[in-house]
DNA sequence: TTGACAAGTAACCATTTAGTTACGTATAAT
DNA sequence: ATTATACGTAACTAAATGGTTACTTGTCAA
């Protein structure tokens, strides 16, 4: 259930921007993070309303700035789902393989043939 | 800009379960898929549009049927952006684990020393 | 050849999303 | 004390999303 938040949370390229912001620079202001977005303030704190949501930032108030700090563990819902995938990948990308040493070899079998005639 | 359509593809979970449906049995048919899924026809093919989209499905129609293809590939624009915070949540536990380990040190002291008193 | 089955198209609807402007409040600096 | 700064709230908008029903087309089987 808390799952779905992380993925709809990172399929937007904005708020993943935001987080490799944070990433780089963790703690920042809510200001500092508009600095670097197409839009105004506003639009940047609904996103990372939804970030928080995902439990993917964590937020502390001092004085009159609030200041965000990344939390990548929830990350790690995705990471589970896809790592089924890269197990497939990697077969495909083994046949790939397979068929690309088959078709050299025959090409060299035919050059070999072409040359002795 | 590919990759974008990708996480979108993906952040839904009827989406990820048509993937995994896929996953476990490769070429089924539309009808086929709709079975696990609580929605209509119509609905169910427009998931499968997105996906298809986004390259992580390809259809081969056969007579009156249409059978749908995995391609997990795409997925790896999903897991290299990943990759970055595997690292983060990785250097997280490693301090989760050295803040444990030394509790356990400091409570183990006390522990001495009660028993000599 | 007629009927059943698999898929496609069109039009529609409700809700959510992604953004905006305008205004209000609290804190820091002069 | 006043002003500028940082953030919050409310209300609104356009467009995208996720779904529906109704109808059409193509293909297999009796």
């Amino acid at each position: 259930m808390e799952t779905e938040q992380v993925f709809k949370a990172v399929a937007d390229h904005h708020r993943r921007q935001l987080l490799d912001s944070l990433a780089q620079a963790n703690g920042q202001t809510l200001t500092k993070l508009c600095a670097s977005m197409p839009m105004s303030r506003i639009g940047v704190m609904k996103h990372l309303d939804i970030l928080e949501q995902a439990g993917l930032i964590t937020t502390r108030k001092v004085g009159r700035e609030k200041l965000h700090f990344l939390d990548p563990t929830p990350l790690q819902n995705v990471d589970s789902w896809l790592s089924g995938y890269r197990q497939l990948w990697n077969e495909r990308m083994d046949r790939l393989e397979d068929l690309i040493n088959r078709t050299q070899a025959s090409e060299q079998a035919k050059e070999q043939k072409d040359a002795k005639a």
